[in-house]
DNA sequence: TCTGGGGTCCTCTACCCT
DNA sequence: TCTGAGGGTAGAGGACCC
């Protein structure tokens, strides 16, 4: 299987069986950390934070030198250059690292067609069926590592196993820029010393639960019967690990994945009190959720608002809609109408619209009207018309509707819909 | 200390309908 | 006509993941 080569990671040798360990986890190491400091030579070495440099941030990754003094992931930037002083905080460049994404994918994809990217920086691979082009699976996953240090400039980290949630597992412990190879037949004595926490999702107040009644291991949750499982952690969770710390996981990798809503969200520098500017805000948030549904060809049946107050807490409230819609302007009035019916007892410190139910574009009107470049001319001519007029003077939806109907997109300010 | 943003999934409750 | 059981669904919230 593995040995510990002094870093406390787990790593195979060459050689190590790796008969039926057909699926292949592979994750990039400190993804964003790493392509700051492919870009920046003179980061290399160092310790980095990715994350904004003012504000409320928290750190999206760190470099190993940062995380050897404790910095971690979701952690408040303040916090990791108290940890860490000697840090340099690098602001997020989003597209740079859809760039090298698309380039490891790309790669991914010439071993075998099988990919399923989990995010941005990981995918499960199938390579049971690659064996005649490329050799064993072992043998393949010491060759993509080549490649993808050769190619890119970047490490990553891979697990091979015969099921998705132990390849996933041996990834982590292999990491960082390490290899491990659990055989189908070492899947139980790899699973059994391992604490809850490392099944996949069991986190903070699962373990908590599973521990209150001893259960600390993997082979603690094989020898629990299932009735205590379902008590501690409901009956969906705990049937699912009493599967998966039998190393029974029958999913397989998907190529094709299907979202089941779109959202954002934003929290503010400083807490604000003033409905007037939030309610602009949400109608900023519809308006990119709109185009995101439209961009994709999809329709929305559910419009949900996040709001969280000073002290933290959240509310979340949604509403289904009498036919579903792309457009921004009725996501942005489902969104105020929700908003208008809450209580504002202290101010707000984010605010989120998510359109949830998603189908493609299709049997509603919006869906009559999907070309894309007629949305982008009608996106082109509000935001012109808003420049000239101010948002709230101009309507989509009566530009739409204009321009539908075969008029010309206006030259002076529309009425509100009503 | 002070908690991002984008998601998925699950549980619980309320309500409606049969 | 009333009542309770049970199923389906919507909505809210929490846990979890990267």
């Amino acid at each position: 299987m593995g040995r510990t080569d002094g870093t406390g990671r787990l790593v195979s040798p060459d050689g190590a069986d790796d008969t039926g360990a057909g699926i292949l986890h592979v994750d990039m190491d400190a993804f964003y950390a790493s392509v700051a400091q492919l870009d920046d030579p003179s980061l290399r070495g160092k310790p980095i934070i990715v994350g904004a440099p003012e504000g409320r941030s928290v750190v999206s990754s760190a470099s190993y030198e940062a995380r050897r003094f404790g910095v971690r992931s979701a952690m408040p930037v303040g916090q990791a250059l108290r940890l860490c002083p000697s840090a340099i905080v690098v602001a997020p460049e989003f597209g740079r690292f859809l760039e090298e994404s698309a380039k490891v994918m790309a790669l991914f994809r010439d071993v075998t067609p099988l990919v399923e990217p989990l995010s941005i920086d990981e995918a499960f691979l199938d390579v049971r069926g690659a064996g005649r082009l490329w050799g064993s699976p072992g043998r393949i996953a010491r060759d993509l590592r080549r490649r993808v240090r050769d190619e890119t400039g970047l490490t990553c980290s891979i697990g091979a196993a015969a099921t998705k949630h132990v390849a996933k597992m041996a990834s982590t412990i292999s990491k960082p820029d390490g290899l491990l190879i659990v055989a189908a037949s070492d899947t139980e004595a790899f699973l059994a010393p391992r604490p809850v926490r490392a099944l996949w999702g069991i986190g903070p107040k699962a373990a908590e639960s599973l521990e209150a009644r001893g259960i600390r291991t993997v082979a603690d949750v094989r020898e629990t019967p299932r009735p205590v499982l379902d008590r501690a952690l409901g009956p969906a969770m705990g049937d699912r690990i009493w599967h998966l710390a039998r190393g029974i996981d029958e999913r397989e990798v998907h190529t094709q994945r299907v979202e089941k809503s779109v959202g954002h969200e934003e929290t503010f520098h400083t807490d604000i009190a003033a409905p007037e500017i939030l309610r602009a805000e949400l109608r900023r948030l519809a308006d990119r959720v709109g185009a995101r549904l439209r961009a994709h060809g999809w329709e929305a049946s559910t419009v949900a608002i996040k709001v969280r107050f000073a002290d933290f807490a959240t509310i979340t409230r949604s509403q289904t809609l009498a036919e579903p819609t792309a457009v921004s302007q009725r996501v942005g009035d489902a969104a105020l109408d929700l908003f208008d019916a809450l209580d504002l007892r202290m101010p707000v410190r984010l605010v989120g619209v998510r359109a949830e139910n998603l189908r493609p574009a299709g049997s509603s009107v919006t869906a009559l009207w999907d070309d894309d470049a007629e949305w982008r001319q009608v996106d082109s001519a509000v935001d012109g018309a808003a420049a000239r007029f101010g948002a709230g003077a101009v309507t989509r939806a009566a530009l739409i509707g204009r321009s539908r109907a075969g008029g010309a997109l206006p030259s002076k300010p529309l009425p509100p819909r009503d």
